[in-house]
RNA sequence: GGGCGAGUAGCUCAGCUGGUUAGAGCGCCUGCCUUACAAGCAGGAAGUCGCAGGUUCGAGUCCUGUCUUGCCCACCA
């Protein structure tokens, strides 16, 4: 850290961010203990836990900055604060990429391994990849509780998951089904809806002949899985099909099987008029088919083995790949003439989005939860009965009970719980929680049992619909296999979805199913802050589990934040490749830059575009990041040829090239901003108050107030409001406008420019001015501080040294870290909207001057005095603000441009050799050049404001000689227009006149 | 097939309940190494708000249609 900052001359985020970050961390600011004071007082945010998959990207940086925006935003006003850190074991996401690698990299296959030992190797890659998850984190500056650090794999949250599955076990809200699921046949397990993403393919319709038994002809079946026939169960038609209808109850010969399968009427499954009419039914391969099984008491004939092979139905078919499959029996039945015809054909196949491969419809053994409602009602933590777990948190987002930020979101949370559709919530996985059943293979009188379990209240059993079988369930710790007597128990192979223990989050880290004090205070939590494609996933079951377990709601609100787009437009994803290393960005612009400009980005409608560039390390040209770069692990650089190894948080470094980082110039807007707010502190502020005593800070009046004081604190208190009124709703873009605006346009361009001619004044008018500055200075870092909390905390510290106490009316000493320092409050007394015109007819007049100068090129022209002639009300409000702090400081150069002054008369006569500016229909102004002066041009100019004007005021006039607009409109509206025209017709006088002075 | 967005300056985007001459950043043009900042300062140019209708005294903003585009959901043989 410098120990001289005036030396330093430009920000060098390196030097601060570490040092800075460890300040925080030994002041133990982040971790806040239950206390005494009301839910108003509280402030919780559960962190939508990264999955240890592999390292964070953007997408992480722009989630991360919106909860520590909000997290410090709070802490700052005072609240007691949690934003909870952790991570996800994510399941069938993790092991696909252990597996994965262990094959590229030693050729082996889980089952190499074995369930231990896989396991083993995914909790080495978890360390790993939490670690620098983990150190991501901190490095971007999120202000979590480290203590409070969970893991949804550790004990607390796997006990939660226990005491969870156990209650809805025993409250037959989970159970055991045989159900056609999505089938990955490469990780061979069922996967969700969710995790299956869908390809348009290009493929055949073909249509087959299924002869009657009876002879009397064929029926055609129209089918883009020809080989599924193997599993066919009925041919169904519509019953009012007149083709058909009388063939109803006969049977066919299903080709190829020697099966005899009946020709029944369904309605649902059959639409007339697609194909033939007619439709193979096969209930274990499509879930259509499925559904029609079930109504028509069909069975379901399972062809395939979990590995995408035809099973031992498939008779001589058995054992090949379902595509070798399909080909064989097309060949099959061309050979037996029974292809009618064979049809070009697109249509969507499911595809695995962990495998990528196609997905599968496969009749299995799942556990699921029930969403739907249940007779009776389901009884949730505290008494309450709600209908149904799905019902339940429908109702809390109807109720208003939640509130969705956008609330356009609400709509995609509530159309998917309406389905109520049961959740599938087992995985054929090893890396997640093994669920808690234990199966009792032999039949055991269930007196036996009772016997058995006797006064064990952590014990339920019952039979499996399907099998009959005896299944128990435990609520901690293990079942031993001798527990039945004369039975050995074997457990559950299965593992739990990982959304089942990510839907405990809220309450499970807290200490759930413990009433712990964290629990008490912190849960609700206050908002959840996520993209909106785990509304589905995520958060609709964290409240409903939420709603179950503690009988209350996680959170309040959700703000769902826009999604990061890479430059060809694909959201960022680890798998992808397309993504950046946050910690690459802070590498470069510094951390506060990225989250300045991310927020900054952060709109409520569109999602965020930013193109992304390598940087060459040799030559630092950047080259577009495009999808052909994905995943190579060598690229040459356009300009210089050299090669380097594109980043890519999904491969590693080999080493043996230089790393070409990635960048993005949309990080400039923060790094410019962090840049300018280092300058005007270092450079300004902190010069001026090194030139005062510490503890001169005296009580200040209004009285010792001039113009650019008032305004400036005018505009702060309006930069105040308008930052709680945007972020309260979670406008981060919004907020980020306003604090760029005040500091930039208003700060540094206006107030500081003229506050330095005021340093060097004579009496008391420095020390209000070193004042003021300090006490703006001060009110910009805490503003800007959830933004950019490290150089802020860094300059807060040097205020501190160098103007202890600050303050206007109230004087008060400040120390300690800006972390957590107060928030600003509105003073609403300082706002003075008049005294605001006031200030910007002063800066209209001095941009006329500028003008004047920058277009007669007159920057070197010696110091004259530009005179304004104005009507004689605004010449006092002239006299009293700009003498003031105009003519009464000739050197003040930066608002006049060079040496320039004004003199306000209401009579003045035009000097010679003059530029003139029309300010307004009351006000121009005389900017004297010299000999500079180009008549022509000057003329021409004149006349095209003449041009303009008269445009405007012929359009003002239309609108007040209609008469509707006149008779309808408000009166103030049209007073406005008839205020505007007098106006514009008075500066097309002066305009005429000027050009009429220039001869 | 259903739902939700987006189309505004060369680029990326603001513009919330309709009301002065539609804004910002980047880029561009001109001039400046001005004692905080040239990664800066000052000034400037630049838009028939996708298209067509409609409602209204008044539409970027509301309505209808339409085109383009993105995303989500959906079981169509």
């Amino acid at each position: 850290m410098s120990s001289n900052p005036s030396a330093s001359k430009e920000y060098n985020h390196k030097e601060i961010e570490g040092p800075v970050y460890q300040k925080w961390l030994d002041s133990g600011v982040f971790h806040h203990e239950p206390d005494d004071r009301g839910p108003e007082h509280r402030y919780c945010i559960m962190i939508p836990l990264p999955n240890v998959t592999g390292a964070l990207h953007l997408g992480h940086a722009l989630n991360h900055t919106c909860q520590d925006v909000m997290t410090r935003w709070n802490r700052m006003k005072g609240k007691t604060t949690l934003w909870m850190p952790g991570t996800d074991h994510a399941g069938i996401a993790t092991q696909s990429v252990v597996e994965r690698r262990l094959f590229e990299l030693e050729n082996k296959t889980r089952h190499d391994l074995g369930r231990a030992g896989l396991v083993e190797r995914i909790w080495k890659w978890k360390d790993q990849y939490e670690n620098r998850i983990l150190s991501q984190m901190k490095l971007i500056g999120n202000s979590c509780d480290w203590d409070r650090t969970r893991f949804t794999l550790d004990e607390v949250c796997s006990r939660a998951v226990r005491h969870t599955f156990f209650a809805m076990f025993r409250d037959d809200l989970i159970y055991r089904g045989r159900r056609l699921v999505n089938w990955d046949t490469e990780l061979q397990t069922a996967v969700a809806d969710d995790e299956v993403y869908h390809e348009t393919l290009k493929s055949h319709l073909w249509h087959i002949r299924y002869p009657l038994s009876d002879g009397s002809g064929h029926l055609v079946v129209a089918t883009t899985r020809p080989e599924t026939m193997l599993g066919d169960t009925a041919v169904a038609v519509h019953p009012e099909d007149e083709r058909y209808k009388h063939l109803i109850g006969k049977t066919v010969d299903l080709p190829l099987t020697g099966r005899q399968i009946p020709v029944i009427g369904d309605p649902i499954l059959v639409k007339q008029e697609f194909g033939s009419g007619c439709v193979k039914v096969t209930p274990g391969h499509d879930p259509n088919d499925y559904e029609c099984g079930l109504r028509n008491n069909l069975e379901q004939i399972n062809i395939m083995t979990p590995n995408g092979c035809v099973n031992e139905n498939g008779g001589e078919y058995a054992g090949l790949v379902f595509d070798e499959a399909r080909e064989r029996v097309v060949k099959n039945l061309e050979a037996l003439g029974l292809i009618e015809s064979i049809e070009d054909y697109e249509h969507e196949v499911g595809h695995s989005d962990r495998s990528k491969s196609a997905i599968e419809p496969y009749l299995s053994e799942q556990w699921f939860a029930r969403m739907g409602d249940v007779e009776g009602g389901v009884r949730c933590k505290g008494g309450t009965v709600v209908p149904g777990l799905a019902q339940a948190a429908i109702d809390t987002v109807k109720d208003g009970r939640i509130q969705f930020f956008p609330s356009r979101y609400a709509n995609q949370y509530l159309d998917w719980l309406s389905e109520k559709r049961d959740w599938c919530i087992s995985r054929q996985l090893w890396w997640g929680h093994r669920i808690p059943v234990w199966y009792c293979d032999g039949d055991v009188d269930e007196k036996v049992l009772q016997e058995a379990f006797k006064d064990r209240d952590d014990v339920v059993y019952k039979r499996d619909e399907w099998s009959g079988q005896w299944m128990f369930c435990i609520r901690e710790g293990e079942l031993p296999a001798d527990s039945v007597p004369g039975q050995t128990l074997r457990q559950e192979e299965d593992v739990l979805d990982t959304w089942f223990s990510s839907a405990l989050w809220p309450h499970s880290t807290l200490g759930w199913p413990d009433e712990t004090a964290d629990l008490k205070y912190f849960y609700p939590g206050s908002v959840l802050i996520t993209t909106r494609d785990i509304i589905t996933l995520w958060v609709a079951r964290m409240v409903l589990t939420g709603l179950y377990n503690i009988g209350d709601i996680p959170f309040h609100h959700v703000y769902v934040h826009p999604k990061i787009l890479d430059g060809e437009g694909q959201t960022m994803s680890k798998s992808k490749g397309n993504g950046a290393d946050p910690a690459e960005i802070a590498e470069q612009y510094g951390a506060d830059a990225m989250r300045f400009s991310i927020a900054y980005m952060t709109t409520e409608s569109q999602d965020i575009r930013m193109p992304m560039a390598y940087a060459c390390p040799h030559c630092g040209h950047l080259i577009p990041q495009m999808e052909k770069h994905r995943k190579l692990t060598r690229l040459a650089c356009d300009k210089c040829k050299k090669e380097f190894q594109p980043s890519n948080p999904m491969v590693d470094v080999t080493g043996d090239l230089p790393l070409g980082i990635v960048s993005s110039e949309k990080f400039e807007v923060g790094w410019r901003l962090c840049n300018k707010l280092w300058q005007v502190s270092n450079g300004v502020v902190f010069r001026a108050l090194a030139d005062g005593e510490k503890g001169e800070a005296k009580p200040i009046t209004s009285d010792d107030l001039n113009l650019g004081d008032r305004w400036i604190l005018s505009r702060l208190h309006y930069c105040i409001e308008n930052v709680n009124a945007s972020l309260s709703v979670y406008r981060y873009a919004e907020s980020t406008s306003y604090l760029y605006r005040f500091f930039w346009n208003e700060f540094c361009d206006w107030y500081v420019e003229m506050a330095k001619p005021q340093l060097r004044a004579e009496g008391e008018r420095p020390r209000i001015t070193r004042q003021i500055l300090a006490y703006c200075l001060d009110s910009i870092l805490r503003l800007l501080h959830p933004f950019i909390p490290f150089i802020t905390e860094e300059l807060w510290a040097h205020l501190n040294e160098l103007a202890p106490q600050r303050g206007l009316e109230n004087i008060a000493a400040q120390d300690g870290l800006l972390v957590s320092a107060s928030w600003p409050e509105v003073d609403a007394s300082l706002r003075d909207e008049s005294l605001e015109a006031d200030m910007e007819a002063l800066q209209e007049i001095t941009r006329a001057i500028r003008d004047v100068r920058a277009q007669v090129n007159a920057v070197r022209a010696r110091a004259q005095e530009s005179i304004m002639r104005s009507l004689p009300s605004v010449v006092v409000r002239a006299k009293q603000h700009v003498c003031d702090l105009v003519v009464k400081n000739k050197d003040m150069c930066m608002v006049l441009g060079p040496c320039d002054a004004i003199d306000a008369q209401s009579d003045a006569a035009r000097p010679e050799a003059s530029a003139a500016r029309v300010i307004d229909g009351s006000t121009e102004l005389y900017v004297p050049v010299g000999n500079l002066i180009d008549l022509d041009s000057e003329k021409k100019r004149l006349e095209g404001e003449v041009k303009k004007t008269e445009g405007f005021i012929k359009g003002t006039e239309a609108k007040l000689a209609n008469e509707k607009f006149v008779s309808r409109a408000p009166d103030h509206v049209v007073q406005n227009e008839r205020d505007k025209l007098e106006d514009l017709k008075q500066q097309r006088e002066k305009l005429l006149q000027s050009i009429e002075e220039l001869g």
